[in-house]
DNA sequence: CGATGTGAAAGGTTTCACAGCT
DNA sequence: AGCTGTGAAACCTTTCACATCG
């Protein structure tokens, strides 16, 4: 299937579902582009683009019922039903990640963490299961785990990769500078800390 | 000054960058944008164009020379001046920024780290210096630090904001969910775990 | 020849402008 | 009047094609 809605339209949407969970949270029923435009620092057109690449769902007079729109996105966007993550190298990050409640809280439930000091696995506290990194593939294979944090030093990444890929991992969230190379069908989102701080530096640098 | 190289130019050259550094622990002596381009996943036509931006540096026959174009990338981009960063919320995430080495061996000394829980900067053991987070604006402005990753809960993300720019931060990694509005010369870029992990699953949704 | 550097074409995204609805 | 929905224009980025250079 060919693309058909931009990446960047993908990206707003979903923070625009995210606000829209704190507009219901806060009681209000109705809601206009506009608002939804300031809220996420976007312009309104784009806001009312991007909702209706899935199809029409406002009222011309009052905007988008809240309730009805977020219902209408999660459906779209696949945010409906639970998805299993998993977390892969449990170091200081790797930890972090996996006792980020917030996860659980969005629809993502962590139930796996892989190592490959088995000491470590040994001596955690935690309710949430933990393998040794080389049962990757199989124990992902056997969840039916769609998503993975790789939190691994850079060296052990380009394997770890490889047994979550064959395991039929979706996605990944990247924390290592590694460089990842999807086949069709996974697909990469990098998070690499180092890399963010150089693109800030150079932009203040450049362009000031 | 207006903007006159794209940002995902400055991406790319960031990777080409990392790039460069490991090729130059392993010795390599020349590259080629097709080598480059390979292993950082673009083109090459891309590469040269990005590379370009910074004036001609590369030889028509050989390609370019990995030493002279790495010392030329980090002139350009502000590599070579080592900058001062700090943490902001210290809890799991935010201890594992600061106590992640690799930002240092890339030339980010973090400085300080903050958190409104005083207990907290009282039992942890570290060689960097911990502050109140009442104390942020000034910190930052004495000790010139340039650049924060922000990893405190939503709720106090606006106030820990405000406070990081009175001090004249110029760019901020948010790790929290909060849509930060910058003003004029401060650089955002959001690292949202939850946010990730649901561009992954709109992704796998809609393309698949 | 095999590589860079670069104007021109293609492709994709954002912005604009306004018709249409309530 | 105020808002959505949407074709068209403007803008930006990537890709192409090739002149040029050692």
């Amino acid at each position: 299937m060919k693309k058909q809605i931009p990446i960047p339209s993908i990206e707003r949407l979903s923070s625009i579902y995210m606000m829209l969970e704190e507009m219901e949270a806060e009681g209000v029923e109705k809601v206009s582009s506009k608002e939804i435009a300031a809220r996420i620092g976007a312009q309104s057109h784009n806001v009312r683009k991007d909702i209706n690449y899935f199809g029409e769902i406002g009222n011309a007079r009052a905007g988008y019922e809240t309730k009805k729109l977020k219902a209408h996105l999660s459906a779209k966007l696949g945010f409906n039903k639970p998805k299993k993550a998993c977390v892969v190298g449990i170091g200081r990050l790797g930890a972090a990640i996996l006792f980020y409640n917030r996860l659980a809280a969005r629809g993502f439930s962590v139930v796996a963490g892989f190592d490959s000091n088995v000491n470590k696995l040994e001596t955690l506290q935690t309710e949430i299961p933990l393998f040794p990194a080389h049962e990757i593939t199989e124990v992902v294979r056997r969840k039916g785990i769609e998503l993975a944090a790789l939190a691994v030093p850079a060296a052990a990444a380009q394997e770890a990769v490889a047994k979550l890929i064959e395991g039929g991992i979706k996605g990944i969230v990247n924390f290592t500078p590694f460089v990842i190379m999807p086949p069709q069908g996974v697909f990469i989102r990098n998070m690499d800390l180092v890399g963010e701080f150089r693109v800030l530096s150079a932009l203040s640098n450049i362009i000031f």
